[in-house]
DNA sequence: CATAAAATAGGCAAATTTGCCTAAATTAAG
DNA sequence: CTTAATTTAGGCAAATTTGCCTATTTTATG
């Protein structure tokens, strides 16, 4: 089987990631400048569409100035 | 800027799934069963080779009774 | 309502991942 | 030491991601 997708996951995860974006106040476009990354894969980790890269996860974490690991809290 | 990887952050994390891993006296292959993912690619992701996807974080996980979370405990 | 800001959508090309496979190398065990 | 078990390595094709771009939709604001 190729390509294994969690999208409940996913979604999840996306979800987490905008309730944090949004306590910081910032946009789409804030986060996707602070971590360097484009603002459509922003919105597409979000919306939980994507299934992004750990090194993706990492720097987003970075950016928001928090673990890793606190983008998995939910 | 294509791309984002994170070598360093790979790494732990690899080293943190081989710890777990053992601890529970499982090889890389009954790992790769429990989480349908293929052996060789177990094997990339311990050792840091590959930016693995959210999705197979959470399937590893799963297999391994616990929470995502743990795996970026480190 | 009107305007601006923010988020979503979709297409495209290049880069990367992933499963599948075989072979080699390392480690564990008898 | 020998053999088996485990891990690493590498190539390949197909699938997916990602950045880049433009347009559209939704949400916020005056």
């Amino acid at each position: 089987m190729k390509y294994t997708r969690h999208p409940e996951a996913l979604k999840k995860f996306g979800e987490r990631l905008r309730e944090l974006r949004k306590a910081k106040g910032w946009s789409q476009e804030e986060l996707a400048n602070r971590a360097d990354i484009e603002l459509s894969q922003i919105s597409r980790i979000e919306r939980g569409v994507i299934n992004t890269s750990l090194s993706q996860v990492f720097v987003i974490a970075e950016a928001l100035g928090m673990e890793p690991r606190e983008l998995f809290t939910f």
